[in-house]
DNA sequence: CTCATTTACTTAACATCGTTAATCGTACTC
DNA sequence: GAGTACGATTAACGATGTTAAGTAAATGAG
């Protein structure tokens, strides 16, 4: 009885579907411009029928942003297994992470900029294995590479990694939010940071 | 006939009862947990009186948020009077930001964490005598006293404290939309932030 | 084949939101 | 005292997220 299996893919497609909708109108406007209604009428379903496969507009909004930055995890990773020079590879690492951002402003928004809903998720969020977290892992990662090549002195590598997590997501979000800002120029500003980051730390 | 000038005087009294209630409430909860009619049962009045006062309610909340960022201008100008060496007086005034924005988290993110409204408002932003602009300009002038002072390179100086602005928003508002996150501790990461910018900008 | 149950989905409705139009009442002007 | 200007209100519109109740078809057991 391969019944159950195909009633499995069909429901299975159908989410994929009202996550692809989802992702699309959540790429041309922002969080709170997406009303569940539309969604719903655009992939020809009753808006009811959402909440069958998402608990609520967070949590589906919550699964795009989740396949959104696991591509971002695969270029980091691309970035992290090229050989050369530690330092190098850690701001090449930097600027991609904020490249992405600026691509996915509503999707990062929503995932860094947003008050986490206030409940019990404080351990659901922050899971080592949710993409957020493993994007921030690549940071310590590669801190530890250079330190290990003797780039850097080994102070605490958590708390540099925060100290640059700081830094490179205040660029991204100014830049997001403050895009009507006189910026002495993006790439500029951008590259200054990474630079001014980097140097501060090796020291 | 003074009766003018007593009308006056109480519309400007009941603006201000509402612009008090709304901070209150806004504080309290965030911004899109405040609403107009909540407000106005707080002063007793009918929400529609709030319009006459206010075009709508992201302009009461601007106005809400303008108050509060006057007093970070307070604030900074006294640090930036005190004698002293201007590299350590600079690390107090970012210091001295990064404490308000965590202070009044939710004014924060209103005006620096949310997309700015499209529309023609590509000037009204970010006007010179605007409290959040204010504020910016501080850090410019902190940098150049510590170039004068021979503390510091001329370089950019605008691209400076646009970076200087990145790295402590940065660490601002992650701490304020990620605080179930495992920080290596408040204090250290925001003294790292700190320390990390101004050793990668004297360098 | 028949009947009961499960399953996917929809319709209707609730409470709440920001905001506007129409209206009311009163303090002022002349 | 009549007319007016203005502050404030009532009622309503359209839209939101979400839940409860209902429908119709596919599935499983006898």
């Amino acid at each position: 009885m391969g019944v159950k299996e195909r009633r499995a893919r069909q429901k299975k497609y159908l989410r994929q579907e009202i996550l692809d909708a989802a992702s699309e109108l959540f790429v041309r406007e922002g969080y709170e411009n997406v009303s569940m209604r539309r969604i719903a009428d655009k992939i020809e379903y009753s808006p009811t029928t959402i909440y069958i496969y998402f608990k609520d507009k967070a949590d589906l909004l919550e699964q795009v942003c989740k396949e959104t930055f696991a591509r971002l995890v695969q270029r980091l990773t691309k970035i992290m297994e090229q050989p050369g020079e530690p330092v190098e590879r850690l701001k090449r690492g930097l600027i991609a992470y904020i490249e992405f951002g600026l691509e996915n402003p509503h999707h990062y928004r929503a995932t860094f900029m947003m008050p986490i809903p206030d409940g019990l998720d404080h351990e659901k969020y922050h899971q080592a294995d949710s993409p957020g977290m493993q994007a921030f892992s690549f940071l310590t990662r590669g801190l530890t590479d250079c330190i290990k090549a003797g780039k850097m002195h080994a102070t605490n590598v958590e708390l540099a990694a925060q100290t640059l997590w700081a830094g490179i997501h205040g660029i991204i979000s100014l830049l997001i939010t403050q895009n009507t800002f006189p910026w002495v120029g993006r790439e500029k500003v951008i590259h200054s940071t990474v630079h001014t980051l980097v140097a501060g730390l090796v020291r």
